[in-house]
DNA sequence: CGCTTTTGACCGGCGC
DNA sequence: GCGCCGGTCAAAAGCG
């Protein structure tokens, strides 16, 4: 089995819908601000996440926003950046203060820091739990439970659970508070895989999915056999904690998140396109990548070794669109 | 038959 | 200390 782990996430951000006031874990779309339900907490599970800008970004993998480079962690900000992690980051934060509303920024915790360097620990409490939990999770005391990076996006999307390439197996589902929507708690079916992710809609746009991710894969990425990444529309905000760098254990390379491109959310008027995953579109919103951390479009690079083929595949496409977006789309 | 999903119970953290 | 809440467990049901 796998260690129990334990969250307990403020969820500050969620309270009140009528509250206009904008908390600092909210993602910041273009016109509108929905908050992260449970990502951003004081406790600094998740930090805020805010807009990001992609400008000059013709498509790019969200991978490859966050893997190159390394994000910097929040304790070193202004020094250079540092190496990648071999596996999960010790400082998985970054904040990247934005100037303007139009700057990017990417976040993440602080606590987690902390608690990563624990993750020594987490082979033996592994142990350990699997002796004591058919008592029904005797918890270890004294040890606050580590967490992993996180790493937030949000996408427009009838489809609650998005492909990301990766299997995930659901273990539990939550009613949010202020929220009519469900939260979804998966896990990567990957054998020493702790990946985990949460799926929910925010109850301030039923038609977005937020989408959270916790932790690094430690294993390439199984193509699904309906095919990978491919119903992802590209209308996505994301923010982020984390490090997706992985480098991981496994010696995959490196893959992390199984995200998707970024995907930009359009909010005007709330009128947002859904557009085909892996077509390049020009972004509806003109951002201004000012983040030293995000790559220029000259670093762009293939992600997803599986990316390419996909990227044609319209018949994955067409299984997932309206026919006429499609249509739409390929005259583009 | 094996894997996934569902779902109620349980646990721990946090605020009051 | 108590209650709330997010997160997880695990048995049962569902599914291919």
């Amino acid at each position: 089995m796998e260690k129990k782990e334990e969250n307990s996430t403020g969820n500050s951000a969620l309270s009140d819908q009528n509250n206009q006031m904008i908390p600092s874990n909210s993602f910041f779309m273009a016109n509108s601000t929905f908050d992260i339900p449970c990502e951003a907490d004081q406790k600094g599970s998740l930090g805020f996440i805010d807009m990001l800008n992609v400008q000059d970004f013709a498509s790019p993998s969200i991978f490859d926003l966050l893997q190159t480079p390394p994000l910097i962690p929040l304790q070193s900000q202004s020094q250079p950046l540092p190496s990648p992690p071999s596996t999960v980051p010790d400082s998985s934060e970054v904040v990247n203060t934005p100037a303007s509303p139009n700057s990017s920024s990417m976040s993440s915790s602080s606590n987690e820091a902390a608690n990563d360097k624990q993750s020594k620990i987490v082979g033996e409490e592994e142990n350990e739990q699997e002796k004591t939990k058919k008592q029904l999770k005797p918890k270890k005391k004294n040890q606050k439970r580590q967490r992993e990076p996180r790493f937030a996006f949000m996408t427009k999307s009838e489809i609650d659970n998005l492909d990301d390439g990766y299997r995930w197996r659901k273990y539990g589902q939550k009613a949010v508070k202020n929220s009519p929507f469900p939260r979804s708690y998966y896990r990567c079916t990957s054998a020493a895989c702790g990946v985990k992710k949460r799926v929910e809609r925010s109850s301030e746009d039923p038609s977005v999915v937020v989408t959270t991710y916790e932790g690094a894969h430690t294993h390439p990425c199984p193509i699904t056999p309906r095919g990978s990444f491919g119903i992802m529309p590209e209308n996505t905000t994301f923010g982020g904690v984390g490090i997706c760098s992985g480098g991981g254990s496994g010696g995959d390379g490196g893959s992390s998140f199984a995200i998707p491109q970024v995907i930009h959310y359009q909010n005007q008027q709330h009128q947002i396109q859904q557009q085909p995953y892996f077509h390049n579109l020009t972004p509806p919103l003109s951002f201004t990548n000012t983040n030293p951390l995000l790559p220029r479009p000259h670093q762009e690079r293939p992600f997803y070794p599986s990316a390419a083929p996909l990227a044609r595949d319209h018949g994955l496409l067409e299984d997932m669109l309206p026919s006429q977006i499609l249509k739409e789309t390929k005259e583009d």
